[in-house]
RNA sequence: GCUCCAGUGGCGGAAUCGGUAGACGCGUUGGACUUAAAAUCCAAUCGGGGUUCACCCUCGGUGCCAGUUCAAGUCUGGCCUGGAGCACCA
């Protein structure tokens, strides 16, 4: 064995011959126990970039130690290949997206066999393929039978740089998710999701997600925003019949309504605006309209609206009350509609303040009341003003006043939701197209499913501005109807990429699978993941569609589980000088680089050393170098082992050990106990790695003072370095298997079994006894492990040192803590 | 404003149940080897004070203030700071 430790040679060697042997296949027939670990596949952009490495190292690290563990490990990987960017670099490159995209797919693909990650490749799956972008378009028909796709003409948000609508969840701060661009809203015709229509599920069954961070969850609880409230229908005095509706979470405090605001946008506007305020009415709206998202919501921004000039009745008290407009108003949530109580509302009295409206107090606090006069009173209190609910608790007058409006027949309880249907639809070229056409007869028809997939046409001019590319095609907008055969277009829109990656997971058990979407057996046995790794960002977009989509499906008999991923670990940013690196900052560090000067081995262990993989890594190139000396440490015992016949092909030895021989055997197994629940729980490679160390320190000690070694030594030598080497090869997969097979084995170390220790001897021989006095550490006694408390005491009490201390002091009591550490009280 | 997460040496971070705070590493300093360098190895490294000065003793110390406890980085209450998410959602 070389003394020198070259890992570019050992690890492309081993790349070649791992694919050679199909080392990485996962059998779907096996006896062993399921077990699906899975990161977020990539976008293909170019090149890896370090976020990348250490999201796959982690997955691939947690893939490899559990096939050890006797699991049957499923560990694929694809490309999320559909999205703007292919689309971006094609208009300004003149090239074919499609191109494009198989270039960046095969340089990031050659990246990570690099890294030596231990994907089974038959697997792969690419959302730009007609073979996959077919099942994307079937599972758009399906939701569409089941009535959870549909078409409506709605205010979206609209990217003028992107040229398309956003969900959502897409717009971050009032800006486009990609292109930071300020998001406007239009009024459009276009694809949704019901996922409305699943946001109880969503929100409670993340009640059944344990192995979900909080910060997750959290962050969707609040974005499905449920809450609980009542609607109210006000009659309006001047126009009979016509009735507004609101929403509110305070129906208890329905007595101090002084006026009532309705959105901008409000569908019965007009007809509630008299003549004389038409034109002040109309001007504020248009106004509103130009306005951007931002410049609307802004929460400091100086609140302003009009009065529409007609009137409401409250059907509690008889009082009128002005409707007016105003922007602070939501089209979008509840009824559109809101009721005013400016005494009790943070943003009703802004409102009345400006524009001197009058204000009544209706809840009160006994104790401490308030005029209401200088700001809202929003806390909990006592009815006041309330006629037969005076004197009510608040919280109680909320149940007791709606059930009043129930009874009346002028409202109910209701529990909304913040969160909004899924828009679907793109006017973009590089996506799945919407497979519907529009008939010149029948109107919207759904494409056959013997006609699928709807094939991207190609006959496509990338050069234009302002509209989709695909509309320049002249092969693809005309059709004929599936169900008349007259004359039809086609849906010249395309699937948000989020739609792809909604259930890629699920096509990774039955990839190949050209009948079928997946095979229900197939998918049902595999599913759910049991180990999600992947960034934050997508905590909301990407991971709650995919639970929509899972719960969708499973309503459509396709799947027999609720949630796609049972365990979801979140990683931390890979930081450089403290801040995210990007390529404005120019502080990139390139895979490419780290793989040629330190081998692929040092960059896994690296970017799981440092911090545990939940929070941000800050890399430094002197961490890198340490991480690259250890291994060469580790090497020089292996090799140096090997060259001295220091390591046998076998080992093989039995107790009475001698004492340090003993303590080396022990140390093993403490590390293996140690390493094997580290990454258990909740997968602390940070810690992993740094037991790594510890036993590699602890059989350099023993070896130093060994010198040379005799028969009982050598093969206690053997097995703790080969201990070593296999607990180390999920991580530094090229170099454990090279020094496995100069230790004379056939086998592949990633077919070997995990290594198992034994609770006796994952102890050290003698424990260091800690005494303190009055909670204070005073003394340190070394004592055989297993004495009784009793002894533990009576040792504590005769050292020297505590005998000085508790002379002529009373003894007021003395814990003992089994094998650790004894407290005497003393008093005086 | 609301919600969640975090706060420990010069730095990254350790510390199952409340039980030796600072594992392991990076950095720094000193030393060995060498003509020299690289590599490697050894040692020191929270702060203040003391001392009979390689040992040792003592006090303080995990963002701040209280509390519970024989014992608190860890539990409880109240703050402060930083990060993230949501935000005119009635």
């Amino acid at each position: 064995m070389t003394e020198a430790y070259f890992p570019q040679e050992i690890e492309k060697r081993w790349q070649k011959i791992w694919e050679e042997n199909n080392t990485f296949h996962t059998p779907d027939n096996s006896e062993k126990p399921k077990y699906y670990a899975l990161s977020m596949f990539p976008y293909p952009s170019g090149k890896l970039h370090m976020g990348h490495v250490r999201n796959y190292t982690i997955t691939d690290v947690i893939a490899r130690f559990k096939k050890m563990q006797g699991f049957n490990v499923l560990h694929p990987i694809g490309w999320d290949s559909f999205g703007l960017p292919a689309e971006n670099a094609a208009m300004k490159h003149g090239a074919d997206p499609a191109k494009w995209t198989d270039e960046n797919i095969a340089y990031m693909t050659k990246q990570l066999k690099m890294l030596g990650l231990s994907y089974d490749w038959k697997r792969e799956v690419t959302t730009c393929k007609p073979e996959y972008y077919k099942w994307t378009q079937w599972l758009f028909l399906q939701l569409y039978k089941k009535g959870l796709a549909y078409k409506k003409e709605a205010a979206v948000n609209w990217c003028n740089t992107c040229g398309t609508v956003l969900a959502n969840e897409q717009v971050i701060d009032g800006k486009c998710w990609r292109c930071d661009s300020v998001v406007e809203k239009k009024f459009l015709s276009q694809w949704f999701f019901k996922i409305t229509e699943y946001a109880d599920q969503l929100l409670e069954d993340l009640e059944k997600l344990p192995g979900w961070g909080d910060n997750v969850k959290t962050m969707q609880a609040n974005w499905i925003g449920k809450s609980h409230g009542a609607i109210f229908r006000f009659k309006v005095k001047e126009i009979e019949g016509m009735e507004v509706p609101v929403y509110t979470t305070r129906p208890d405090t329905v007595h101090g309504i002084t006026y009532l605001v309705v959105a901008p946008e409000y569908k019965d506007i007009e007809k509630l605006t008299t003549p004389e305020n038409k034109q002040a009415v109309e001007e504020y709206r248009a106004n509103a309209r130009k306005m951007t998202e931002i410049e609307r919501l802004s929460t400091d921004r100086v609140k302003t609206g009009v009065p529409l000039g007609t009137h409401c009745i409250n059907p509690f008290t008889g009082e009128e009350f002005p409707l007016w407009t105003a922007d602070y108003a939501l089209v979008e949530y509840g009824t559109g509609a809101v009721m005013a109580v400016p005494t009790h509302d943070t943003r009703d009295f802004d409102f009345a303040k400006k524009y001197n409206l009058p204000m009544k107090v209706v809840i009160q606090n006994p104790e401490n009341p308030s005029d209401c006069k200088d700001e809202a009173y929003t806390e909990e209190g006592i009815l006041i003003n309330s006629n037969e609910f005076d004197g009510m608790k608040n919280t109680e007058a909320k149940t007791a006043i709606t059930q009043k409006a129930v009874d009346g027949g002028f409202g109910e309880f209701k529990t909304q939701y913040r969160l909004r249907d899924w828009l679907i639809s793109r006017q973009r070229y590089w996506g799945a197209p919407i497979p519907v056409v529009y008939c010149d007869k029948c109107g919207i028809v759904p494409e056959k499913e013997e006609n699928l997939p709807v094939m991207l046409p190609t006959d496509v001019d990338f050069s234009v501005i302002g509209k989709s590319p695909i509309t320049t095609s002249k092969t693809f907008k005309d059709t004929t109807c599936p169900i008349c055969k007259g004359h039809a277009t086609r849906e010249m829109d395309t699937m948000d990429t989020f739609v792809c990656s909604s259930w890629y997971y699920l096509r990774y058990t039955d990839a190949r699978n050209s009948e079928k979407c997946f095979d229900k057996d197939l998918v049902n046995k595999w599913l759910p993941v049991d180990q999600y790794v992947g960034g934050i960002e997508h905590a909301i977009l990407h991971l709650l569609y995919s639970r929509f989509f899972t719960k969708a499906l499973r309503d459509c008999g396709l799947l027999d589980f609720d949630e796609p991923f049972k365990n979801l670990l979140t990683q931390g940013m890979v930081l450089k000088d403290g801040s995210k690196m990007s390529k404005s900052k120019g502080n990139t560090v390139d895979p490419d680089e780290i793989f040629e000067n330190f081998g692929a081995d040092t960059a896994r262990l690296f970017i799981l050393s440092d911090s545990p993989p939940a929070r941000d890594f800050d890399w430094s190139d002197a961490g890198v170098e340490g991480c690259y000396k250890f291994l060469n440490r580790v090497w020089r015992l292996a090799s140096e082992g090997i060259n001295n016949g220091d390591i046998l092909k076998d080992y093989n030895f039995s107790f009475p050990l001698s004492r340090e021989n003993d303590d080396l055997v022990r140390t093993v197994h403490i590390a293996i106990k140690g390493i094997t629940n580290d990454i258990s729980n909740d997968f602390q490679f940070n810690t992993v790695i740094s037991k790594y160390r510890e036993l590699t320190n602890a059989i350099y000690d023993w070896r130093g003072k060994k010198g040379q070694l005799n028969g009982e030594d050598k093969n206690v030598f053997t097995f703790a370095v080969e201990s070593l080497i296999k607990l180390m090869s999920p991580v530094t997969v090229h170099m454990s298997e090279e020094i496995w097979h100069e230790f004379g084995h056939e086998n592949s170390i990633h077919d070997e079994k995990w290594c198992e220790w034994d609770e006796n001897l994952a102890k050290a021989s003698k424990i260091t006894l800690v005494v303190q006095v009055n909670g204070k550490v005073k003394d340190k006694v070394e004592v055989d492990e297993g004495l009784s408390d009793d002894k533990l005491k009576q040792t504590a009490l005769s050292t020297d040192k505590i005998k000085e201390l508790t002379a002529g002091k009373e003894i007021v009591k003395t814990i003992v803590v089994p094998k650790k550490l004894v407290n005497i009280v003393i008093k005086g």
